[in-house]
DNA sequence: GAACTAATGCAACTTCAGTAGCAATAGCGT
DNA sequence: ACGCTATTGCTACTGAAGTTGCATTAGTTC
């Protein structure tokens, strides 16, 4: 957590709030801070309100009061994380950037830091219906910002008018979620090239 | 729990045992028996061990002892269901027997009672190494036993030789585990084919 | 059927997640 | 600058998860 990063977030998510005062912003990005901090160190199964109180120097009955709990606080991080600007890749070519997409998405899950808060709301949302809810949204707004390349496909010619674009895109991530979170397989660069070639593929198809 | 499959489950999984006697295989039984009930009335997110121990009338030092803890339950209740001896549906067309297989797939899970045990153990895959180990080995079998319906296609000469099986399978289920736990989209029928029809058409292009 | 021992039952204890009530503090408006 | 109040800090409490040591029961073996 860089100096630069807490002031940004600082500035951020300041709505709703009755006072939106110093305090109140240096305490959840405090927490926020720990709350990342503890997930990288000790994962999901070890994350514990009272550690991230401890480690952010605020009280565990704040925590509680504001974010009623873990779940919540895993919430608040991935609507944090989820906040800035994310355009797709633009390689050319429907498969370029499919694969790049898979690429970026493997390469976030598979760093321990990057990876941990997705990976940890995946599995809060097996509990928590403000986690499922949080993650939906989530990759529904993914899965739009990704589906432009699916339309400059539709425009070059190389797959079928009407083709619905989040739809490849589901298609093309989907095997690598399976082998992460379902069968537990080892991914790699196979998994993510063949992956987006079997969505090119379909969507040529005309399946979507 | 039926009085016959009470017995069924009895007579099987023995092995390994010092003292295989009746006393043990029966805690076993009504143990697990307990942990599917809990599991379909309260989910995994309340599953504790009291309460199948109280439910069970077996004591709960017994069943952390010899289970370990929620975790262990759910494997070894993954394992007991698993164990009786399943094909992969035959319609005669590669795009019927994925269809069907992810009908029947989208129904297991659909189920609040059929679907809880494979939930549960997915939901505790991000704890236990136990449960994602169990979870591995119990979707490659299952990816196995499915792959036939694969070498029948290319026995018919509908899919390229060579291609893999167990590849196609995967690719045909995972949007729907997408759906169903990453993403927590709506899943139906129409779903349900598309996966089927994209995975066929990613096999007749050469991608597996 | 009698001794042996694996497996279970039992009670007490420790630890920790989560809550409640009240005191203290710091931002906000005048 | 001054009061108001939202927010936080603090202490103590409740309840549940999980552990430990020992007593008891029930298969197994001879």
């Amino acid at each position: 957590m860089t100096q630069t990063s807490t002031l940004l977030q600082q500035e951020l998510h300041l709505n709703g709030m009755t006072r939106p005062g110093g305090r109140t912003a240096r305490t959840r990005t405090a927490v926020l801070a720990a709350t990342l901090a503890e997930l990288a160190e000790h994962g999901y199964a070890e994350l514990t309100v009272e550690q991230i109180a401890q480690r952010s120097g605020v009280h565990k009955t704040t925590v509680y009061r504001r974010w009623g709990g873990v779940d919540g606080l895993l919430v608040d991080a991935l609507g944090d994380a989820s906040a800035g600007e994310w355009t797709a890749p633009d390689t050319g070519t429907l498969l370029g950037d499919l694969t790049a997409i898979n690429a970026e998405l493997l390469a976030g899950f598979t760093d321990p830091v990057a990876g941990a808060v997705p990976t940890a709301v995946i599995s809060a949302a097996f509990q928590s219906d403000a986690a499922s809810d949080a993650l939906r949204a989530f990759y529904l707004d993914r899965y739009e910002r990704c589906a432009v390349a699916v339309t400059r496909a539709i425009e070059r010619g190389d797959v079928p008018a009407g083709t619905d674009g989040t739809e490849v895109v589901r298609a093309s991530v989907a095997p690598l979620f399976h082998r992460l979170f379902i069968s537990r397989e080892p991914v790699g660069d196979a998994d993510v090239t063949r992956a987006a070639a079997a969505a090119v593929a379909a969507a040529k198809a005309g399946v979507y």
